[in-house]
DNA sequence: ATGGCTTATTGTATAAGA
């Protein structure tokens, strides 16, 4: 079973690479962010003549969350119970026994920003969250853009970024929380390359120079952990005409 | 190297991303 994650920046422009990709890469699941379109305008019929079948929480311009799967999605959910949030960034479901739930973390803009706030409130929400569905779930995955980059090595260059939102210690607090709960960082499962990053900003030539960062993360509890065969990164999407900033996370599950 | 890019919007400049 192969799980995969994606901030797409716009299904609507990004409809053709993700189409091509699952094509070739047959993901069991495929979690988008960044979808940035109302739930009428997501593709469904397109994704469904490719096989997949897909729920959206969408809006227009910004955020917008979808898990595709060519099996059955079931037990739909959308949001995080108890934090009332319009915006659109998590949905989760049952698929093929493993709770699957897909986020799309805020950004955080900057330390001082009110949005940095938010970010810290919404990451407590969700861990919170997820520890209950946990009881319910011991099969449980949480893919997505998690806009934190748990670690220096997940950082191209850990001096020009200090002081920054992604990298900032109370983020990786954040994290951590998440792995106190059982939930494990797939990558780091597998013994990786230097400078494996899943985000390279447009500007500055920063794929080419791989001026990157890795904050698109796939963590499995631990109920899933010995099932994990391999995770990787595939920067092939990155290379194409028009790419989103973001490129594919995936794993590999027995 | 704090943005040189890319997205969206009922646009022709602005906001946001990371």
């Amino acid at each position: 079973m192969k799980l995969a994650t994606w901030n797409v920046n716009s299904l609507n422009v990004r409809l053709p690479h993700v189409l091509e990709w699952i094509a070739a890469e047959k993901p069991d699941v495929l979690c988008l962010q960044e979808t940035k379109q109302e739930d009428a305008k997501f593709p469904y019929d397109a994704l469904k003549e490719a096989g997949y079948n897909a729920i959206h929480s969408g809006q227009k311009t910004y955020n917008g969350v979808a898990i595709l799967s060519p099996h059955d999605i079931e037990n739909p959910a959308f949001g995080i119970p108890e934090f009332a949030d319009e915006q659109k960034r998590v949905v989760s479901a049952d698929i093929n026994g493993i709770r699957i739930v897909c986020a799309y973390i805020p950004n955080g803009q900057s330390l001082e920003s009110e949005k940095y706030q938010y970010k810290l409130n919404w990451l407590q929400a969700l861990t919170n969250h997820l520890a209950a569905e946990l009881q319910q779930h011991p099969r449980l995955a949480l893919l997505g853009d998690y806009n934190i980059a748990p670690e220096d090595r997940d950082v191209h260059d850990p001096k020009a970024w200090e002081g920054q939102v992604l990298v900032s210690e109370p983020e990786r607090e954040a994290f951590r929380k998440l792995q106190a709960l059982g939930l494990h960082d797939s990558f780091r499962l597998f013994e990786q390359e230097e400078g494996s990053f899943s985000w390279w900003d447009y500007r500055m030539a920063g794929f080419r120079r791989n001026l990157g960062l890795r904050i698109d993360h796939i963590m499995v509890s631990d109920a899933l952990k010995d099932n994990c065969q391999r995770c990787w990164i595939d920067k092939g999407p990155r290379k194409l005409e028009r790419p989103s900033d973001h490129t594919p996370v995936i794993l590999e599950l027995s």
